[in-house]
DNA sequence: AACTTATTACGACTAAACTCGTAATAAAAT
DNA sequence: ATTTTATTACGAGTTTAGTCGTAATAAGTT
């Protein structure tokens, strides 16, 4: 099910994604400024990464004046069903209910988390027959 | 809740893993065989990511007449959640619930995969209050 | 003891991801 | 028009993982 793209993005890449992705199309200069309150990170590292992600066709962008705004080119449900797959075949073998139990096993879930579980579970039940 | 060990195996260290898991202490000439069957590659490369593996403390190992028996030192869960727990917060930005709910919705779930999450939603939902 | 074979040990090469410094460019300000 | 500033473009260095070839070692064989 999920759509494999070309290439994935690495690490360091997603956390631009991600960014984007909640904030809608950022120049560099935002970008920079939201990842180094996480980590030092120099403003032409993160300038380079994107310009990469733009060749790898992981983003768009468009002129303005003297800057570019970029913008995810990818979409997040699927960038993350592509990297789920990966993971799941490599550290889980491949069983989805293992990993979705052990999830929810080592983290905390709320009654509404459980009751939106319940009722994926119930659509599940009713597909399969 | 996952014990975060001091650096994760990567990839082809995960392959060697499962191996060993799976099927207990091995000799290097075992993995190769098995991992041959996967995807091309040379014995000493898999000699070489196995001693690798062995200094990183990932792996113990005894001298059986000239060979080496190698076994696993991490457990599989603890080295899944320790996984699990990069992943999740790299991809689904911390939410067990998103990445249980897109596993599942995503992968086919036999009826005894669905009654054993019925049961661990029982739990929780239990344990909550 | 010399020879063959199985296995380990070691070092070097490659590729990818990440990082950053410097140069080039283009806009804005004087 | 010249200077300053913001931004992009480019290239190179670093690190980590992965790969494999060759040398060393130790066991078994003749």
């Amino acid at each position: 099910m999920p759509k494999q793209q070309p290439t994935q993005p690495t690490a360091s890449e997603l956390d631009v994604l991600q960014l984007l992705w909640d904030r809608g199309p950022l120049p560099v200069k935002e970008v920079h400024a939201a990842l180094s309150q996480e980590r030092d990170i120099v403003y032409t590292t993160v300038l380079k990464t994107m310009q990469v992600m733009f060749e790898r066709g992981f983003l768009t962008r468009e002129s303005a004046g003297r800057k570019h705004i970029y913008a995810a080119a990818i979409a997040k449900e699927d960038t993350q069903n592509s990297l789920l797959d990966t993971f799941l075949n490599k550290t889980f073998g491949g069983s989805a209910k293992a990993l979705a139990m052990r999830a929810l096993g080592n983290y905390q879930t709320s009654q509404q988390d459980i009751d939106e579980l319940k009722a994926l579970i119930e659509k599940l039940e009713n597909k399969d027959q």
